[in-house]
DNA sequence: TTGAGACCTGAATCAGCATTCATATCGGGC
DNA sequence: GCCCGATATGAATGCTGATTCAGGTCTCAA
């Protein structure tokens, strides 16, 4: 069994779009057709290059769906930062927080999809979105209750698991399912939970 | 395209155990390998079968995919109602549910892996499930609050989908991960969630 | 203008299945 | 002991699609 080796990253602007769309299209058909039923061909087709530009990029087709998902997870994390970096109150960053993920499920409608395809495909990437999304959650928690904002005797770890899965469970319901962000009502009882769960009592 | 027809029931004894063989063992293959990777020929294996006899119960490989979704859906509710039946608190039901959930994980380690591909191989299945779950779960609510158990001022949907989310993160982090139903600190920390969440203020 | 990288190309190869089907075998009622 | 519907069999068929490869083409610095 030989072991794909990473390609090097293209030097010129034009490799770097090349790939770049071949990513592209490799996150819409990985996520509508789903990883094993993806061809590499349909791929390059929506990506407007030639079948064999595909192996200049990537060395086969778990490498571009590794490199798809790692995007996708630092694209997250980064946009959520961006929404809650310069708020203060924990409560106001979880609502910001929730909100940041929301928005960025309704601009990568295939995120769900292509996270859960990677438990099949490569569980230990799998678990490296969570684990990721985890350890940051955790350190926002472990400092809102350094400065009191929040209840100090429940464990960080099991609120951010919980807290991570309502948001996806939320974004499921509304912005996949109806295709609209969460509806009023829904965004009251979750403001609610939020403040049930980690204000001091 | 030709749509398959589901086979009718077997009639005798033997037949319904040679299916119900099959169904195991495409548990465990649709589980371990995923859908696409997961071969007939694997699953009629272990099941001890010929390989057209695969064909013999499942018009195709779908069906089989299918009716197995069904299955896991159907014992997991029955579990759980099985647990909580009879209790007449809800918080008591809460805590009692997870837990009936996070054995029911310990004794299907494939479940999540296969709702999560059937997200890719049949949508429709997939809302199905959690619908079917999150419906349940909503006439549970309700009930609660008509008896003044629970917190009226919450959308009920929003808190059911919610709380399926917390169990399934958990028994991802814990039963799976771990391979141990959740520490008691976690647990302690689920059981003032679902207080802190639920109870009237 | 030219050479060297860096990029790009797509027909051909080849292995891996899903599904079919013609042919057994089983088992209980008579 | 015989019969028939219900079950079981597995070699053969056909198709799909990942990966290879032998050779283009582009771009820019010298």
């Amino acid at each position: 069994m030989s072991v794909a080796v990473a390609r090097a990253l293209p030097v010129t602007v034009r490799g770097q779009r090349t790939r770049q769309a071949i990513l592209d299209a490799a996150e819409a058909v990985f996520g509508e057709q789903g990883y094993h039923q993806a061809g590499i061909a349909e791929i390059t087709r929506r990506a407007e290059v030639a079948l064999g530009t595909f192996y200049v990029y990537f060395p086969d087709k778990k490498a571009a769906f590794d490199a798809l998902i790692r995007e996708l997870n630092h694209s997250l994390r980064a946009e959520i930062q961006a929404k809650i970096g310069d708020l203060d109150d924990r409560i106001e960053m979880e609502r910001a927080g929730f909100d940041a993920f929301f928005r960025f499920v309704r601009q990568h409608r295939n995120l769900y999809r292509l996270i859960r395809q990677a438990e099949s495909v490569d569980e230990a990437l799998y678990r490296w979105h969570y684990e990721t999304l985890a350890r940051g959650y955790v350190r926002g928690l472990r400092s809102a209750r350094a400065k009191g904002q929040i209840r100090a005797d429940l464990d960080p770890e099991t609120v951010a698991y919980c807290l991570m899965a309502m948001a996806e469970a939320l974004g499921m319901r509304w912005v996949l399912w109806e295709g609209k962000l969460p509806p009023p009502t829904s965004r009251k009882t979750l403001d609610q939970l939020l403040r049930a769960t980690l204000l001091p009592r």
